[in-house]
Parts: structure tokens; sequence; C-alpha cells
DNA sequence: CACCTACCTACCGACCGTCGGTTTGTAAGG
DNA sequence: CCTTACAAACCGACGGTCGGTAGGTAGGTG
């Protein structure tokens, strides 16, 4: 109801055509790092369609739902995951401890390259409200690493490297364990990004520490067996995000 | 707009007033039972209303929103936990692997006590749009057990009783562990339901068997010191479910 | 020119939460 | 014992928002 009816072509909506996975792809990405930034039911089909610059019905045209989001979200984060997983299981090298090491070391390394981007997931995967967006890629995680577990620590037993109670149990209590680590992880950021690095890499690896002695237990192992990163692995990672 | 204007006081709402904390428990009375029943995201307030026989308003007189049932939900849930969590803390008697065992086995005791209930439970806590309510849930059982849990092993550990590497690690993978225990809960129960009530309690049975010695190892005891409850329970809790 | 498909606007039904008003208990005052 | 006054429980219509749909439009392709 504007008194100057103004018929001037405004903001020309230029509607832009794109091929379907492009378009797939680009609102996929404003849908991350909106539901990463605010939460997955404080963030609306609006807001993603203004972040993408797309309309509803061409929105609705490339996904079935809100939820659709979501799983390709899921996807493309833990894309990167499976490809590594299936790279630690395709590298059958050597004694199943050696490949435990081996898959640790590998997990452990993708967290450190992700560098800054590690704050940014954790908070989103602890921020309340996004109770869903955090089952969806845990379990997702789950669904990648348990069989790869499953298969080392099976190998381990054949060979008598390990000895356990039952594979699936300490398999699936080792990733529980991960899982468990990102509250650790997160208190440990907001430490460092209080100024004492020092002390959240002092927990840091505390905490590692710890873990690798929980497993070396849970797998039958002498202690000292499973090793991971060392003290200024953890240093860079936290400088890093710091300073990010 | 209805032509035959009845004007006869029709299933009078017969507006019934009601203690505060009385209504308040009968809401969330019915709200419990229709979450759990359809899932968090498929029931809507209306719904509640309706089973509740109470107006919006007089809803919204009780509780500023939603998500405020949830709470309420959660906290009458966890209530009895907690009572029990609390028992077991004030029970101080005996040594630290007494007190651990005496812990197990009231939980294990609160389980079977739940009956029929409890697969209603794990039912809706693993039901897809009820993450919400189970991550909740989780979360307060969490805030619960892991304060009793550090208390008993590190009274342990004075007593030179347990070795763990790291109090906190040990007691959340213990619940961690536990948590996970939910899924094959799950298809204990599908599997008993299914007719197979000797493949069910076995495989229940293993689980737990497995658990108790992966515990045994987290705690730097030796093999069989901690003693979950017996086959036999297993088979009449699951007995017990399929017959309701 | 015909046709496909990416895209758009307008719209729908469902839902949550609010608001002004109504009923009911209850306690003080006559 | 009755009246008056006040607070608290309760009601139902309404507004605004959101996810999703319907039906048409434009731009590329054979």
């Amino acid at each position: 109801m504007n008194t100057t009816e103004q018929k001037q072509k405004p903001s020309v909506p230029k509607r832009q055509r794109m091929a379907p996975n492009e378009r797939r792809a680009h609102i996929l990405d404003a849908a991350q790092s909106l539901f990463f930034a605010h939460g997955w039911d404080n963030v609306t089909i609006a807001d993603v369609l203004k972040q993408a610059g797309i309309s509803k019905g061409g929105f609705y045209h490339h996904f079935t739902a809100k939820e659709d989001l979501l799983d390709g979200i899921v996807q493309h984060f833990t894309g990167e995951a499976l490809k590594t997983a299936q790279a630690v299981r395709a590298a059958a090298k050597g004694g199943a401890l050696d490949r435990f090491n081996a898959f640790l070391a590998e997990t452990n390394r993708w967290k450190v390259q992700q560098g800054a981007q590690l704050k940014f997931f954790i908070d989103m995967m602890l921020r309340p409200g996004n109770e869903m967006l955090s089952h969806r890629i845990t379990a997702s995680v789950d669904a990648i690493a348990l069989p790869v577990l499953h298969d080392i620590i099976s190998h381990g037993v054949d060979e008598g490297a390990f000895d356990v109670p039952d594979i699936n149990l300490v398999a699936g209590t080792i990733i529980a364990m991960s899982h468990d680590r990102r509250k650790a992880l997160q208190s440990a950021v907001q430490t460092a990004q209080a100024g004492d690095i020092a002390e959240a890499t002092t927990r840091l690896n505390d905490r590692m520490t710890a873990e690798a002695a929980l497993m070396d237990r849970m797998l039958g192992l002498p202690q000292g067996s499973i090793m991971l990163s060392k003290p200024s692995d953890y240093r860079l990672m936290l400088e890093a995000i710091v300073h990010a």
C-alpha cells in the first residue's frame, strides 16, 4: 500500500539459472552456515532462502523438506571422515596395533587439519537447540567408524594381539568416549581463549593420555601401547583456534 | 454456522477448578503419555489440551511454553533415579567395590521394576523425532549419576581398591556405555517379542557380562569383581515385557 | 517452435503463544 | 451469615509465523 506507486523495475530479482548440483550445493552451504551459527530451530526456510538468494519454489524444486537439508549437511560433513576411514581400512599393512594407532592418528590429524573450524563445529554440536543436528552427525560418524573399528579389533583378536570381552562393545565404548571428548575439548578451547594456553594444553593432554590408558585396558594391551598425539600437537591446534 | 441453533447446554465444558500442583501434574501426565507415544514434534499443544481436558489459556497459565513441558517431564522421570542415587550415596557402608556393585544393582533393580514401561521408554528414547526428549533425559541422568559414580570411584582410589587413569573419564565412559546399552536392549526386546526369549536372554546376558568385564578393566580390578544381575533376572524382565 | 526444467509468486493449513474477558474460591468487613 | 472485593484458575478467539503447495513464467535446448 505505497502511495507513491513507483513502477520502476526495482532490484530485479534477476532470475539466474544454475546447474542443479551447483544450486543444491549453494543452498546447502547457506543452510549449513546458518544452522551452525544459530541452531536448527532458530533458522527458518525463509532465512535460508534469503541467504542463498533463491525463492521458495526454487528451493522446493531441489529439496523436499527442511529435514532434507539435514541429510545433505550431514553427508557433506561426514564425507571427509568416510574417505579417511576407507583409506585406513584399505591400508591394511602391519599388525592390528599399528592399524589401530594409525586409525587414531588419522582421525586426530583430520581434527587438527580442521583448525579453527573445529571450535565452530564443537560449539555447534553442543549448542542448545541443535540436538537434532548433533544427534544425526553423531549417528553418521558412528555408522562410519564402528565397522572400521570392529574390523581392526577383530583382526587384533585373531592375531592374538588384542584380548577383549566383546568386540562390538569395546568398539562402541571407544567411540562413545571420543564423542564425550567434545565437552572436554570445548572446555579446553575456552580456557585457551581466556589466555591460558598452557593450562588448556595440559588439560587436553591429560585427557588424551587417560583415554589412551583406558583403551590399553579395554583392548587387553600393556600400558603404553596405544599412542595418541603429542602435547605439542594440542598446543598448535589450540593456538590455531585462538588466533582465528 | 449451524442451521439448527441448538442452544442446549451441550456437553457442558464443566470448567472445573483444581489446585495448581494437581493441575500441573495432570497436564504433565497427559503430555508425557502423548509425547512418549507419538514423539515430541508430532504432538501439538492442542493434542495435550484435549487429552488433559483444559483450554489453551488454562494451559499457558501453568506453563510458559511447549518446551516447559519437557523440563517437567524430564524432572518427573528422573526424580526416581535421583532418589535412588541419593540413597546409594547415603548408604556409604562397605568398601568402594561393594558400593559400586550396590550402585549397579540398584539401577538395575529400578529398570526391572519398570517392567513393561521399560520397553515403552526405550522405544520412546530411540524414536526418530524424539531426539530432544532423549537428549534431555540422557543429560539429566548424566548430571545425577556422574557425581555419584565419581564419589564411589574416588573413594575406591583412596582405599587403593581401584586404579584408574582418570576418575572423571572412567565415570563418564561407564555411563556412556550404559546409554549405548539401550540399543542392545531394544534389539533384545524385539527378539523376545518375536518369540525367542531364550535367545534374547542369552544376548542380553552376554552383553552385560562383557560390560562387567570391561568395567573390571577400567577400574583396575581383577576379572569377576564387578557383578551384574543373573540371567534369570533378564529372562523375567523380558517375559514381563512380552506379556504386556 | 515445442518442450523441459529451473525458478518464481501467491497462497494454504497448522501451529504456538497472547490477550481480554469470565468464572470460582476465599477472606475481610459489616 | 451475608456481602463485597480481590486474586487466581480458566476460557476461546485471534495474530503472526512457519513449512509446504499450486500454478504459472522464463530461459535454455533440440
